[in-house]
DNA sequence: TATATATCTAAACAATGCTTAGATTTTGAA
DNA sequence: TTCAAAATCTAAGCATTGTTTAGATATATA
């Protein structure tokens, strides 16, 4: 009788069945809510009904969950750069439109984003890091477009990894702006897609005066 | 005799005469050795000499320590750009100067840095709040340079909001991604100032093909 | 079926942020 | 000067955390 009250996604088994997904997006979950300062493991466990010492099974630890959840967020992002690139066609509208998307991606997905970026999470030097690894694979969405934008005549033919780390520093700068300043209290997904249109357009044309 | 053996900067007093000055310093210290995850204010409290309850007498908690620490970098960050910009004469090169110099502080004071642009340090909607104060100052000095480059005819005369915006986040996102990606391990003062550069000249100049 | 392996819990450890109660020092008004 | 109030500290304790260890239960494999 205990067990027909049981929702059918838990059931009363001793073995969890898929702890480490359910630990994940527990993870997610609470980040989303409380923040990335409070980010308790305990509570994380406690979201999936197993003991503190079950996440021990799936993850070194702490951090290497977090590390996790960040390697799975930069292949979401990867995704999201691929997507809003193939709707446009001309290399220049796909830089703008991998621009926006960047941004909103981070406003989208902002507890996951606060994640992406820490230097705790690296590898020690000459360790093998996929966490590095996801995030060059993004950044290539990037590179590449830039690369075609170029053989297309369209940008400066300057050294394309400059532009790149110049065009990625605009949006990485705006999202973390958008999310870590004083300016988040009143930021919409409307107003942030705003000013990323802008910011990306502004740093495309540059601010020289043309006359 | 057991007085005489002590040093002259720590007399064994009950009363401290300056705790909260060294605590900060301590903060400081600590933030920069063990980076800011494993930040406590107990080992905070070790450092200066003092009991783990002491700190309570001067901050509210762990957070406000922390916050007055960012209010403190946001001045020094301000003194450091106003400096940069005082060796110019043009505004335009001013601007420039200004965009190094500020990569340039994130990674002098990356500790602090990272304390300074928390989302969890903002105070509520409404409230008045000192790091938001402090953090506007710091902008106003690139915003003012970006008003006399448009009134001195070396910019564009589109809305110096967006301009500004688009410099600040440029050399923000530049120094985050030193300071939290994976290149922070093998980046060195110089090889961040040569960055900074370049990033900074080519989202003035812009990217677009000139021919 | 039996045994190794994977997955879980219970219990415990040291460490942390913070609170409370009380001790010591300094301040300032009579 | 005196002496009560205020400021500054410590000691002790609480709930919570990350993590480890030992042992229980389930699954896989031979």
């Amino acid at each position: 009788m205990s067990s027909s009250l049981q929702t059918q996604t838990k059931p009363e088994r001793y073995h969890h069945g898929d702890l480490k997904n359910s630990l994940l997006e527990a993870a997610r979950e609470l980040a989303n809510e409380i923040g990335v300062d409070n980010f308790t493991l305990r509570e994380v466990a406690r979201r999936a009904n197993v003991s503190p010492a079950a996440p021990y099974h799936h993850f070194l630890d702490k951090q290497d969950l977090i590390r996790t959840l960040a390697i799975e967020a930069f292949r979401k992002l990867t995704s999201a750069l691929n997507n809003a690139k193939q709707k446009k066609h001309s290399p220049l509208e796909q830089l703008q439109a991998i621009g926006v998307a960047y941004v909103l991606f981070a406003f989208d997905h902002h507890a996951e984003f606060r994640f992406m970026f820490r230097r705790e999470l690296c590898a020690p030097i000459g360790q093998p890091d996929p966490l590095e690894v996801a995030g060059i694979d993004a950044q290539s969405v990037l590179y590449n477009t830039i690369l075609e934008a170029q053989a297309a005549k369209q940008i400066s033919q300057s050294n394309p990894q400059e532009i790149s780390l110049t065009l990625w520093s605009v949006v990485h700068g705006l999202s973390t702006i958008l999310l870590e300043s004083p300016i988040s209290k009143t930021t919409t997904a409307k107003s942030a897609k705003q000013m990323a249109q802008n910011v990306v357009r502004l740093s495309i044309e540059g601010i020289l005066n043309k006359e």
